[in-house]
DNA sequence: ATAAATAACACAATCGGTTGCAATTTTAGG
DNA sequence: CCTAAAATTGCAACCGATTGTGTTATTTAT
């Protein structure tokens, strides 16, 4: 029954009796072929099962309709929504994935990067390693006019499109939150100050201080990897601080987990001694007690921007630098960990 | 600079005044190509940066070095560190991966493996959604022998392998230890049976109670779909009961939180009024308080040992009917949750 | 020195579809 | 019935790499 070479057009030809040309054609219902022909085509191709061979179109017409897909780490709440934003959005239009992760290396980036400008994809999304300073890597797809979409973790870059959060108004907007919950002395957990989300969101806490007449101190500034474990270790270091803080913003809600975890397991109250606040509105937040304060944003809703609009590149290469920056929504969501005041 | 033509290895054969076969056979480290030509060949194809044609080489050999995943969800902490597994296994023996989520649909799942069958991937890793009832879709694969490899959530099929755990061993451990803690009224919650690893982890726990003589009830039994709210839900119909359960295991980690985190708003205490158990080793059970008693085994590593062990398969596929089902360790781990006796 | 063996490389067909242009058929107008 | 215009369809080259088979150059053996 099941015949094990693959059917071809040239099979529907033959059984037709005319040519491949006409099939291919009539396969994509181009005008000049007749209707007559066109369902006699169609109607073979279904019977016969065929199956476009998308080498052989790729080849042709130096098209993929793949996307590739470089992120830090697949396993992360965030990202993860992301990879499943685009995939609805790139299934809806008829693309394929392309997934790989750089594990936060921009060694690993480049040779992902290498990958998948080998493996031809239409255009690419990216949100860069956390030790990535500078897109040179890139270089192939920016020369060959090969659409770049960077998302969250952005750099900028004139021919490519970044997408992302305002960072520095939501780092803005859960400091002074802190500040006015009666917050003085507030610390912030971070990364290298080498990618944008981080370098902004420093920014955004320093203006809220700014504005209340706090004044910044550098080694209230902690810099981690923003792993839970890491969020533990600071926690220990604080802990022996002449004057404990009393309040706490990290830039992601893994490390303040931590951080609040191993404090309450020192009898530090929350919020009354040290209050909280996160960033990502990751699950875990509506799971520890109490609950984090935080800063939502759709990673599921980032990922189908970002493909729809690569998409849209990819389809029509004229549109090219209309668009540079594309900045989503984003709130605070108060949550206990956060409130000294007013509480019920 | 950059030229905009694609280098081939016409190009570099024209230079070195060879023919594209000689090339071609260079680059593959053929025999038959004096060391000294190889050398030129290489040299020159680095000097212009030439890169193979994924598209012809693929029409040619009917290879495509690429891997089809389909899994019912990619947003779950379990499934992205598979995926984070296959990546790094498959990365590491050039392959790449297509990557699509049947977001526990069946017809999403078999539209998803079309996709892939026209891709034209060399192997397909899959976990089923969980209204996948047999595997007709799959037909394609099978008849060409393209190998197809079922984790997690499998379904037993004669020209595929299953790579999973003892889900019943697992649930009977869990089950066991919450009896062995003075459970006597332990309900269950998990999905619908269709799915192997419920099925096994209902028969784990019926195995249990049957030889503590504790008499099974199907009323103890609930499906639900193991989201957090899901489990919320269920914490409100158990406390209308009249009678409390002493003990819930939970098919899942995130259903069993939704249910503590109700529950203990209703002041029930945990372990000492119900004692809990999940499954999964979620980073959220480490979170939540009291620490949710688990049964933990590696996405991570169950998505290398699939990839790994597909990837032996399409190099090779005379060895394809040695192995049929790959068992990986799993564990229990008992924390605070489910801690009555002997707490310090 | 010459036949035989071996090493090194090239020809040409092939994978399956696409497309510019030419060829053929149909339809329309006179 | 004849011819120009319009509608259909086919020819053949091409996308880039691979490979069985044939050819030429170089060695080795006699």
């Amino acid at each position: 029954m099941a015949n094990d070479r693959e059917v071809t057009i040239y099979d529907i030809a033959r059984e037709l009796n005319i040519s491949a040309t006409t099939v291919s054609r009539g396969l994509q219902d181009h005008p000049t072929i007749s209707k007559k022909t066109k369902k006699k085509i169609f109607d073979l191709a279904e019977r016969l099962g065929y199956r476009s061979n998308h080498f052989a179109r790729s080849l042709r017409n130096q098209k993929t309709n793949t996307l590739g897909i470089i992120v830090p780490r697949l396993n992360s709440h965030f990202m993860s929504s992301v990879i499943a934003g685009i995939e609805n959005a790139a299934n809806e239009q008829g693309f394929s994935l392309l997934i790989a992760q750089s594990s936060e290396s921009s060694v690993k980036e480049a040779a992902s990067v290498r990958t998948m400008f080998d493996s031809r994809v239409d255009g690419l999304l990216v949100s860069l390693a956390v030790d990535t300073a500078e897109l040179s890597h890139f270089e192939h797809f920016f020369k060959k006019n090969i659409p770049v979409i960077f998302f969250d973790r952005v750099m900028p870059h004139e021919n490519s499109v970044n997408i992302l959060i305002d960072n520095r108004q939501a780092a803005y907007n859960a400091t002074r939150h802190l500040i006015e919950q009666g917050c003085r002395r507030i610390m912030h957990l971070t990364a290298p100050i080498l990618q944008n989300v981080y370098k902004d969101r420093l920014k955004g806490y320093k203006e809220a201080l700014g504005e209340y007449k706090i004044k910044f101190r550098e080694d209230y500034v902690v810099i981690t990897n923003l792993s839970q474990e890491a969020g533990a270790e600071v926690a220990k270091t604080i802990l022996k601080m002449k004057t404990l803080p009393d309040g706490i913003f990290a830039a992601n809600d893994t490390c303040a987990i931590g951080c609040m975890l191993a404090m309450k397991e020192q009898g530090i109250r929350i919020p009354e001694d040290i209050a909280f606040a996160g960033f990502n509105n990751d699950p875990v937040t509506q799971v520890i007690e109490p609950h984090l304060t935080t800063i939502n944003y759709s990673g599921y809703e980032m990922g189908q921007v970002a493909a729809r609009h690569l998409i849209d590149h990819v389809r029509d290469v004229s549109f090219v630098s209309s668009t540079n920056t594309i900045i989503l929504r984003s709130e605070l969501i108060v949550r206990a960990s956060s409130l000294k005041k007013g509480r019920k």
